[in-house]
DNA sequence: AAAATAAAAGATAAATTTGTCTTTTATTGA
DNA sequence: TCAATAAAAGACAAATTTATCTTTTATTTT
């Protein structure tokens, strides 16, 4: 579905949402630890989704990620759109470029419904928000 | 979404499927053409989904892929099972292995949703049969 | 039987994704 | 101001996916 990248990104803005709730900061080992990724990969990752604005962060000791109050406006569906574009959201699935409503592949209408749940479910997941029920134990972000 | 060897799976399917009704083979040559893809690579494709069982194949003169009977009672889930294995239809959107009821990740429960979405309509999707509207010119296999 | 045709098979190569390592820069606190 | 900390940046490497090329095998037609 997303790339592992992707998957990485999600899972580790997640995490930042998670203890950036209580104010604190995160640094990318306890990340890694945390989601259970390779560190210099969500390095850099996280540095990429930094410089698009989608999360903060200070360098030196006391540092690390976070996010403030704008970014915990994002959804996940901005941060998989960083990642891994739009495709998910528009593309054709059979992978054809002119796909369309006039010229529709097989399967475009079925998709089209399952695309747009896709990102309907990923536009309501506000980062500052749906990080609830992790605290309440009821979702997991390793393995 | 789908690997991109499984996109041209699906469409070089599609297309087998849809010369095959008028008990016709078709070469790796017009497959490509026809679906617009790299002639060499969808031979490799093609020759495995032929080991499996999903098409069949015939060398020489007059020879080339076509569905025999009991293929038209595939289905697109079953070709894409065959390519890119069925981590689409249980696999968890944020990539974690222990994903489960029990232990859902934050996205499960909407992502299950999805994934069956996903698998139904693959499921219905009957090679010898959804490919009417080929012919009637309502969808479109290339670009 | 020989030539032509088309898939099967195998080897190789290019491109992309994923992952690692090292150096630099910014920040903090002693 | 110096040492320690942590992200930023850049170079590199491994793995996987995608694509190409060549040779072999099976089948048909002449």
């Amino acid at each position: 579905m997303f790339s592992k990248t992707c998957e990485y990104a999600v899972r580790a803005v997640i995490y930042i949402a998670q203890t950036s709730k209580h104010d604190e900061k995160v640094s990318i080992k306890e990340i890694a630890k945390g989601i259970d990724a390779p560190e210099h990969f969500i390095g850099k990752i996280l540095q990429d989704l930094g410089k698009k604005g989608l999360i903060q962060s200070l360098k030196g000791p006391k540092g690390g990620f976070y996010l403030d109050a704008s970014s915990r406006k994002y959804s996940l569906a901005d941060v998989v759109k960083a990642v891994d574009g739009d495709k998910i959201f528009y593309g054709c699935g059979l992978g054809l470029s002119q796909c369309s409503e006039a010229q529709p592949c097989p399967l475009h209408h079925e998709f089209k419904k399952i695309r747009n749940d896709i990102h309907r479910i990923l536009k309501k997941a506000k980062l500052g928000e749906f990080n609830d029920q992790l605290e309440q134990h009821l979702a997991f972000l390793r393995r």
